[in-house]
This record gives structure tokens, C-alpha cells and sequence, in this order.
DNA sequence: GAAAGTTACTTCGCCAGCGAACTATTCGCC
DNA sequence: GGCGAATAGTTCGCTGGCGAAGTAACTTTC
């Protein structure tokens, strides 16, 4: 869409693949704009494209969700009932918690997701304040079949790449990650 | 300059660093449990990773903006109002489209941050359907303070890689991004 | 040149999620 | 053993966004 950005001087080392990408363009069009914040054009592009290949697979995601027939915040709430360390069952604060959403919140999407059956709530015998959230086999069942078609969009995308390449990929991914979790 | 990853036979290629971030806790605890699925234990880390840090960046965004006292979806409407290819101008329809959000909820956004003195509505001359949204100096000005902090955190986290193993990591992401947009 | 179609935005009724206030239960402590 | 504090979840009023229907302006077609 628009020509090549002149690249002179203090441009950082460039791609082997001389096609630029939205990001290239994006930096390209703002690198004379941003003399007074401090912006570096390879951070912008990373965070640019690290946003975009999320959305790609939210995208999916989404689209899987939807084509099984569960609602996003229903795939959400499951699938976090399913992945903690005590897999299919957990208190509502604690997975309130874990969708980083409200207490409110999580009573809407209980109350609902209950009368749809995807989901249990069990009043604890010894302290009647408490309560258990389940997932019902059906439930687990219908996420497995979301998780399945996940799968595949996420598959579709990073075959791009070569085997060595992911390696690559996912040891510089998680020094950022270990990173964030030391703080 | 690549990452160490000596693969030894059926276990998946490990990092240099031994510790375990969450995708690689997460991957193992669910290892055994698909083998119906097509699933892939590089991929998958790789997937969480991503999403990790997307949301780290958007998590860092919304501190930055609510800091300096905007709600998160006046940000996003100024930011895609400035970046597109017509800075700082355009119809509430291409804006809608561009932020993935409905007409009706593009109206009720403008309504608000007209009110709010962000943005500004002005009828076309010549075809009097159209509305042209434009950015006010106010508006402009608090996004570009906003812009700044949401920098620094992405900053931040991204000074953790060497220049080198960044510039890496800029052109992996690069590729899948291409092939996204080829799509 | 008027009916039919298209485009551009708004209005309406609805839903998910939020923060704050509320209820119910258990814990801590003198 | 009784009373204040803490904990667990729910209710309430409000907001942003959605889909569908509505309005208004321009375009096409015969």
C-alpha cells in the first residue's frame, strides 16, 4: 500500500524477508513523530505483532467457541476450571480470581452456566459459606471439542514456521514470560 | 546466536534455562491427557506464551491509560483514529470496522467522548449520511501522554532480550505475521 | 422522475460485567 | 461464651457493547 519506507541511517538491522508486514508500515509512518517519546522502532513492531498473532488466535478461539455452540465467557469459565492445578472443580472467589473478572461477575456466569449444565455448584458440609464449583461431564466434554478445534487454527499458523525455528521461537517467548513472573 | 535446544529423544526440546515457566507446568500436567487431540507440546507452549505476554502489554496499557485518566475504549478509539492511514480523521463506519466493534456501539462511543471533549463530529458538505470523526488537540494530546507510559512497560519487559536475540524475535513473529496477513 | 435499492448513522431492548452494599457464616480473642 | 472482624458469596444499579429495526440521504433503474 505505500512504498518502502527510506531507510537510512539508525534503522535497526532488517529482516532477511524484505516484504514489510502492517508493523513495518505502522513504525515506518510514526518513526519521524516520536522524536519526544522515547520509542524504539523494534519494541513497537514486536508488541505490534506479538497483539496481533493474539488476536489471531482470540479470533480462533472464538470461532471454535462459537461453532460448538458455547458462549465465550462459558468456554473461558471451563476451560479455567479445567486447567488448575486442581483440574474440574474450585471455589468461585479463587476462579473469579484466575479470569481476573468480579465476584459479581462470576455469580452471572454460575447462574448461567449452571441452568445450562455445564457446571455444578455444591455447598460445602463443614463451612456453609463455601462453595464448590464442577464441571458436569458435559461440560468437559464440549470443552474438550472446543479445545480440539482451538487446536487447530493454532497448529495451522505456527506450521509456518520450521521445527527449528519454533524452538527458536518459544526459548525467546519464555525468557519474556519468566521475566513477568519474577515480578 | 540460536538457543541451545539439544532435543533428546521424546522429550520435547527444553531452553537453555531449566526453570519452568507456566506454559511448561501447564503442558506437562496435560500431556497425557490428549492424546485424542492433535496436540502439540511446543505449539501449545508457545500459544500461552503469547497470550501471557499479550496480556502483560495490554494489562500495562490499561494502567497507563487509566493513569492518565482515560477509559479504556476512549484510548482505543483515539489510538486507531491517530494510527490509521489518515491521521487523526475518519467515518465512524471505517473506525467501527477497524476496531472490530458494531455501528451501534461506535455511536454510543462518540457520543461519549464528544461529551468529553476527545473527539469531534462534523457533517459532510456534500453527502449529508456522512460524519467525519476527528481528534481535538485535547484529544490528541492525552493520548500521546498515554502512548508514552504504555512504552515504557513494553519497554521494559522487551530490554530483557540482548538487542541481538530481540531482533530475532522480531523477525519470528514477523513471519507468522505475514503469513496472517497473506491470508 | 418516482419507486426500489443502497449507504450511513442512530435508536431500542437486551446482556455481561463492574463496584458497592448486603447477608450469612466462621474465626479470633478477651 | 459473646462480640467484632474476616471471609464467601449474592443482590442491585449502572455502563459499554450487541443485533435488529428505524431514519434519512443519496443512487439506480425503468
Amino acid at each position: 500500500m505505500r512504498p518502502p519506507a527510506e531507510t537510512t541511517e539508525g534503522v535497526p538491522a532488517r529482516s532477511a524477508d524484505a516484504t514489510e508486514d502492517w508493523a513495518d508500515r505502522h513504525v515506518a509512518r510514526w518513526r519521524d513523530h516520536w522524536i519526544d517519546i522515547d520509542f524504539d522502532d523494534e519494541i513497537e513492531a514486536i508488541t505490534v505483532r506479538i497483539g496481533f498473532i493474539a488476536k489471531f488466535f482470540n479470533d480462533a478461539r472464538a470461532t471454535a467457541v462459537s461453532e460448538v455452540g458455547l458462549a465465550d465467557f462459558e468456554y473461558k469459565t471451563l476451560h479455567m476450571l479445567m486447567i488448575r492445578d486442581t483440574p474440574g472443580h474450585a471455589s468461585p472467589t479463587a476462579l473469579a480470581k484466575d479470569l481476573d473478572i468480579s465476584p459479581a461477575g462470576m455469580t452471572g456466569r454460575l447462574d448461567s452456566m449452571e441452568k445450562s449444565g455445564w457446571v455444578r455448584r455444591t455447598t460445602s458440609a463443614e463451612d456453609r459459606r463455601k462453595i464448590s464449583v464442577e464441571a458436569t461431564k458435559a461440560g468437559i466434554e464440549i470443552w474438550r471439542r472446543a479445545m480440539d478445534l482451538r487446536g487447530e487454527a493454532e497448529t495451522r499458523l505456527l506450521e509456518t514456521l520450521s521445527s527449528e525455528r519454533r524452538t527458536e521461537l518459544a526459548a525467546l517467548l519464555k525468557q519474556l514470560t519468566l521475566r513477568m513472573e519474577a515480578e
